[in-house]
RNA sequence: GCGGAUGUGGCGGAACUGGCAGACGCGCCAGACUUAGGAUCUGGUGUCUCCGACGUGCAGGUUCGAUUCCUGUCAUCCGCACCA
């Protein structure tokens, strides 16, 4: 009997897509449950074998959870604006819109034969003006409370896509995007400030269902910091105010660091008698991106400033001050203290310069090295301080310096502003217009959306403006305010923007009134279970949590944070281990396995192939496994006879597979839960025996996972309906239970025998039936028991000597 | 340097709360069916010096018992902003 899966896969998803079979219901009164993936960037190369895998994972427990008698919304869209296909179209000399809609298609059509349950209805595109009118919207609402700001400032400039980027895009001293080389620039750029919500964006991870090691990134990315303000004087008569987190070891800082752009520089620049060595180091720092100044080097440069020195408020000692490109001018106040005595990177610069090292917690030999590991301690050489704990003199020195007005204590964060601008064309135009009298005026709401204007050449024009720049017709514009001659903001906003929100979008995608209406969001918000890849889980979701709090402060949306729950999957790898990638040639794509194998076998693989959460290697192979359990699924059907009740032989081990299946599609065990369903198959071809109800049971359990193959056998086995239609199988826990069990015997923890007993059996029964086993008896002869132990269900050992 | 993870057969991977290591699948071996097999079915398959031992990166420790807990160590992968 053969199984023709090409053109049932085709049959079942024109049906499914018909009868719109998966869209969600318009029905508030139902429970709902919202799955999300993160939409995909409609890229030129089209889907690769790493895409379906979180789709599929998903799409099982969409399709679990109708079953169980859920309203589902489970949607689909597009993160289409961006940098690649703005590249293509300057390549190939047409407009990005056109590349889009093209790579969409294909994209479509790819989804489409994977046989996910996604809610076409909802598709949305960052790059449709309905969409994106709503990301100027969020944008105006942040720019009236205060939240986008401009700023100039020193950006990180990549010199080939001749734009800038955030922090956080650059990887390795490098654009994240085109690996071009990274230098530092000073714009006017918009900002976000999303570091008025670190606290929150911290406190509130306490409210979610994240891994751990997301939680530990969003953390450590925030970065929150106890420490304090610390003004010193200088010979200069101003005053340079340092951040720290160990105020106590203030008595040790006998010298200072600035960073080379510090403000302080060119104020003191008559002062300072060795300026021309100082203006060099000054040179070279700016042409080093962050990453170089911050790279692990063991020779730690600097400069110092020779004609100004430091005064330590505590002792008023006289203490030379340095500059250094390791001391960045956008965390804390661009200014340390350095305090040799307790950090090995002050040690070595301090041997290096000759200055002086002085010990103030005690414990460690800092002749030798730092005494680093000194959060415990008991202080030393510190005056006031001697004798306290570490603990004790940070509190105490800290309502010194303020009863001194010479500091205060202060939390820090290393989250920074978001870099909110980009000079390119393929992204949502900012909707504020400059007006030489009132400034920076919103674009009026009604005017929303601001659409991206048909522009000659999407190249950038090379000096830093956006290609909407040389379009003076719509760059000039009357001011909103007063009515006199303005000009529009050509810079757009960087993808993320649209990826902040989209979620919300999915609750009610047509709507024209409101991002999403609110009986929308009161139904669907949060979304249930998020999962995404490992990549996204500092930024996108750092930013977009941010979004929803601000959109929750003004009363947008009824829940504080976005995702209740977080899951990650791993990526799945070339045949060689190595990542997958175009330039190594081992690209898989799903195109040519559902040719081969069709998507129920594709499905069923991505999910086997090992642990959801780690990385596995692609296996063309393997595969043929999945293939062979689609097959031996589809020929039950010759030897499933009548009956509406489990069989006695296979009654337990069906209870115990709906256990094991429903319970890992919940854990993220889709691997073991395919190993169950294979179990069970494998126990009734050995049985050679199921009916009706079994078939229907075993049909059911795997439709999540293969859906077409399992609607199919059920039509053509008369099982009537559709299973879409169908209940969740419920199991008995009692039924789940063996009667009897196997009993390890064990001498000194070594196995000596198995017995098969009642699972009720009490332990004295076990002791016996243990000791009367005769191979357990002869190893026994002449040896002394010294303890018995029985683990009623597992094992019996003798301690014997 | 810091932070996070991972290490189990030829391969991908299982193993609840400390209790039978290797589920399930691939591959391989043997057999059946076949003109044929890169199809299907049946059986076998951790290693070795094979009536017994040894085995979860390595070395210790705790325990009656450790893949699981502890200490140290090695290797690999991922992330990073020397964060004061």
């Amino acid at each position: 009997m053969r199984y023709d899966f090409a053109a049932v896969e085709k049959k079942w998803q024109k049906i499914w897509e018909e009868k719109q079979v998966f869209a969600a219901k318009q029905d508030y009164t139902l429970p709902k449950f919202y799955p999300l993936i993160e939409f995909p960037y409609p890229s030129g190369q089209g889907l690769h074998a790493g895409h379906p895998r979180p789709y599929t994972a998903l799409d099982i427990v969409a399709r679990k959870r109708r079953l169980e008698g859920y309203n589902v919304l489970y949607p689909i869209g597009w993160d289409a604006f961006g940098l690649p296909a703005e590249n293509y179209a300057i390549k190939n000399n047409v407009h990005p819109k056109s590349v889009t809609e093209q790579n969409i298609k294909r994209f479509t059509q790819q989804i489409k034969s994977l046989g996910l349950s996604f809610d076409w209805s909802r598709e949305i595109n960052t790059t449709d003006p309905n969409y994106y009118k709503w990301t100027q919207w969020i944008f105006l609402q942040m720019f009236k409370h205060g939240l986008a700001y401009k700023k100039e400032m020193a950006v990180n400039w990549c010199t080939s896509c001749k734009v800038v980027l955030a922090n956080e895009e650059v990887v390795g001293g490098r654009c994240e995007r085109c690996s071009g080389e990274v230098v530092r620039k000073v714009k006017s750029q918009w900002m976000l400030a999303i570091t008025k919500y670190a606290q929150r964006l911290l406190d509130d991870l306490d409210e979610v269902n994240y891994p751990e090691r997301v939680v530990a990134s969003q953390k450590n990315w925030i970065g929150r910091s106890e420490g304090a303000l610390v003004n010193f004087d200088t010979t200069a008569g101003d005053v340079l105010q340092i951040y720290t987190t160990r105020p106590d070891t203030l008595f040790g800082a006998t010298y200072m660091v600035m960073a080379p752009e510090h403000p302080l520089i060119e104020k003191w620049q008559n002062l300072i008698s060795n300026l021309d060595e100082v203006r060099a180091y000054q040179e070279e720092a700016a042409r080093k991106s962050d990453f170089e100044r911050t790279e692990v080097a063991k020779d730690k440069t600097g400069v110092r400033l020779m004609g100004v020195n430091g005064v330590n408020p505590v002792n008023g000692k006289e203490i030379p001050i340095f500059i250094s490109d390791y001391v960045l001018v956008s965390y804390g106040t661009g200014a340390i203290m350095a305090v040799p005595g307790h950090d090995q990177r002050d040690w070595e610069f301090a041997q290096k310069f000759n200055l002086p090292i002085v010990e103030v917690v005690k414990g460690g030999d800092i002749t030798q090295h730092a005494y680093e590991d000194c959060d415990h301690g008991v202080m030393v050489n510190s005056g006031m301080l001697d004798g306290l704990t570490v603990e004790e003199a940070k509190k105490k020195i800290i309502a010194w310096l303020e009863e001194q007005g010479k500091g205060e204590a202060k939390v820090n964060y290393k989250l920074r502003d978001w870099v909110f601008s980009r000079q390119r064309y393929w992204g949502e135009p900012i909707p504020i217009i400059i007006c030489p009298k009132c400034g920076y005026v919103p674009v009026d709401e009604k005017d929303l959306p601001l659409t991206l204007p048909e522009v000659e050449s999407y190249k950038p024009t090379g000096d830093g403006e956006s290609p909407l720049a040389a379009l003076e017709e719509w760059v000039n514009c009357t001011c909103p305010k007063c009515g006199g001659a303005a000009k529009r903001e050509t810079d757009t906003m960087p993808q993320w923007a649209g990826s902040s929100w989209y979620y919300l979008r999915y609750c009610d995608p047509h709507n024209n009134e409101a991002l999403a209406s609110r009986e929308a969001l009161e139904y669907w918000t949060p979304v249930d279970w998020y999962n995404g890849g490992m990549e996204h889980t500092t930024l996108h979701l750092l930013y977009s949590r941010f979004w929803h709090k601000f959109l929750y402060d003004i009363g947008v949306v009824p829940t504080k944070e976005p995702y209740a729950r977080r899951t990650s999957h791993g990526m799945i790898l070339g045949e060689n281990g190595e990542k997958m990638s175009k330039s190594r040639g081992n690209v898989i794509n799903p195109d040519d396995i559902i040719a081969e194998y069709g998507a129920d076998t594709l499905r069923l693989y991505e999910m086997f192939i090992g642990d959801f959460e780690k990385a596995a290697p692609w296996s063309s192979e393997s595969i043929k496994g999945c293939k062979r359990f689609v097959e031996r699924l589809w020929n039950l059907q010759t030897m499933c006879v009548e009956g509406d009740a489990y069989s006695p032989k296979l009654e337990s081990s069906i209870h115990k597979t709906i256990k094991k299946v429903s319970e890992d599609i919940e854990n993220l065990k889709y691997n073991t839960a395919i190993a169950a369903l294979m179990s069970l198959l494998n126990e009734i071809y050995d049985a050679k025996q199921l009916n009706h109800a079994e078939y229907k049971t075993l049909l059911i359990l795997t439709n999540p996972f293969a859906p077409h193959v399992t609607e199919e056998a059920w039509e053509r086995m008369g099982f009537g309906g559709m299973i879409t239609d169908q209940k969740w199988p419920a199991y008995d826990e009692e039924k789940c239970k063996d009667s009897t069990v196997e009993i390890v015997v064990q001498i000194s923890g070594k196995i000596r025998a198995r017995l098969s007993v009642s699972a009720t059996a009490s332990k004295e029964e076990l002791l016996r039936l243990a000791r009367e086993n005769a191979e357990v008896a002869a190893a026994l002869e002449g040896k002394q028991i010294l303890k018995e132990i029985v683990v009623p269900g597992k094992l019996v050992n003798f301690v014997a000597k």
